[in-house]
DNA sequence: TCTGGGGTCCTAGGACCC
DNA sequence: TCTGGGGTCCTAGGACCC
């Protein structure tokens, strides 16, 4: 006889999607901000974030902050405080987790959850578990989100999208096609512009139309991403909740930074890249990872990139290792006076740990003094704020020098082993340090 | 739209090998 | 020297996302 199966649960997943997440932490933190037009982002020029009453004024992303402040005088303006948000973030995604153990954090302010036979554990419906949700979140941080749930995740997408902002939707196989009806093919999950083009040339126009068709005649047109997207329309599953499994290891690591006016001094524009790369590499030690594969870009003000790329035989996030390697790059290089507006670096072929393993012929002598010299330089970041050590090649491209010596005084050891590795950093006060 | 910053995945095509 | 066929690996660049 057949063992009988367990009821078995078609899975469900969530999408969870907080609402103008940027300027509801700023509200959440500061009450008296509630109800009023709030945006974020005055220290890039541009709004990252706004609140619904602002967006009700009919303020969009990018609008330009100066636009704001003559046109609305009585929207909030504030700077980005990515440190609360990165907080919010986390506890939010701590009260998700009270309810379903595979989560996906997709970003800082949206994850995905497998629920299946989570509600009916509960004894409630999807509707009901995912309010629960939402009203702990409300309650706890003062921050609204929109959930929804589906069989897969682009069909959770589109549920949790459905009633924004505050919303909860649920669909069902049984029901999908009522909001497939009502979803524009360009504001599915996975097609951009390029993919939409095609489709709209095709007659599909929205996502019930791409959903019925057939799959041998769209096996003709459509590349994987889009015919995964097909498969998910219609309820089957193809892209599972990521677990974190590498706990959460980035596989590329980039800074890039924009400045006007645009520079065309080599100095100048090496500090940027030396600021660019430091940057890059603190990230890199907070994962415990090390690239073989740097790339560097320059790009002009006529928007015209010139991309360099540098392979190391061992993996190497030591900055000054790899700030060498570019100068060398560097001179080689025919600019002419170009005018650039923008420097960027990026991390690629990343492993882990290996950061600073001398080769066999020891050809990075000092890699013993400079881990040490790291460590501190992390361990006082931590304490004092970030990048309050810098590179001395950076200096120029530091904003604000913070006033450290007291800090410094104390930490004696750290200066001894900076001494070992040359010329490289810059302290107010002592100048730099050799 | 005169264009910020940080990521991931997929594909085509070349290099190289048998 | 030209010919055939097949496989793997790497790279550049496109597309898309928040």
């Amino acid at each position: 006889m057949l063992p009988l199966s367990p009821v078995a649960h078609s899975r469900v997943t969530m999408h969870l999607d907080a609402d103008a997440f940027f300027a509801s932490v700023e509200t959440a933190k500061n009450p008296m901000l509630r109800g009023k037009p709030v945006v974020t982002g005055s220290e890039r020029g541009i709004a990252s974030s706004m609140s619904y009453e602002a967006k009700a004024l009919g303020i969009t992303r990018a609008t330009p902050i100066f636009q704001i402040r003559r046109f609305f005088p009585q929207v909030v303006v504030v700077s980005s405080d990515y440190e609360a948000y990165a907080l919010y973030s986390k506890r939010m995604f701590e009260i998700v987790r009270r309810y379903a153990n595979v989560i996906e954090e997709y970003s800082i302010d949206e994850c995905f959850a497998d629920i299946t036979g989570l509600p009916e554990f509960d004894k409630v419906s999807h509707e009901e578990f995912l309010k629960k949700i939402q009203f702990d979140i409300q309650r706890e941080l003062n921050i609204s989100v929109s959930l929804g749930s589906a069989p897969t995740k682009v069909l959770a997408k589109i549920a949790s999208t459905w009633n924004k902002p505050h919303g909860v939707a649920v669909i069902t196989k049984e029901t999908s096609h009522e909001y497939l009806i009502k979803t524009l093919i360009g504001r599915v999950w996975g097609i951009g512009k390029s993919s939409e083009k095609l489709l709209l040339s095709r007659r599909i126009k929205t996502a019930y139309d791409l959903a019925l068709e057939d799959e041998k005649h769209i096996r003709v047109f459509a590349h994987k991403p889009l015919i995964d997207i097909w498969h998910e329309l219609n309820g089957r599953r193809i892209m599972e909740i990521g677990q974190e499994d590498e706990k959460g290891k980035p596989k590329s690591i980039s800074k890039t930074l924009t400045f006007s006016p645009s520079k065309t001094e080599h100095e100048s524009l090496l500090m940027e890249l030396s600021r660019n790369v430091e940057n890059a590499c603190i990230k890199a030690r907070r994962y415990d990872v090390a690239p073989t594969l740097v790339t560097w870009f320059l790009k002009t003000s006529d928007f015209k990139f010139e991309v360099h790329k540098i392979k190391f035989g061992e993996p190497c996030n030591t900055p000054s290792v790899i700030m060498g390697k570019i100068r060398e790059q560097f001179k080689t290089l025919k600019t002419g006076g170009a005018h650039y507006r923008t420097t960027g670096v990026t991390f690629s072929n990343l492993c882990e740990g290996g950061s600073n393993k001398r080769d066999l012929f020891g050809s990075y002598e000092d890699t013993e003094a400079q881990d040490q010299v790291f460590k501190s330089v992390d361990a006082i970041g931590k304490k004092y704020g970030r990048h309050t050590v810098r590179l001395a090649s950076s200096l120029n491209a530091v904003a604000d020098r913070k006033e450290i010596y007291e800090i410094l005084r104390t930490q004696s050891a750290f200066l001894d082993t900076i001494k070992k590795t040359g010329k490289e950093f810059y302290i107010p006060y002592l100048g730099e340090v050799s």
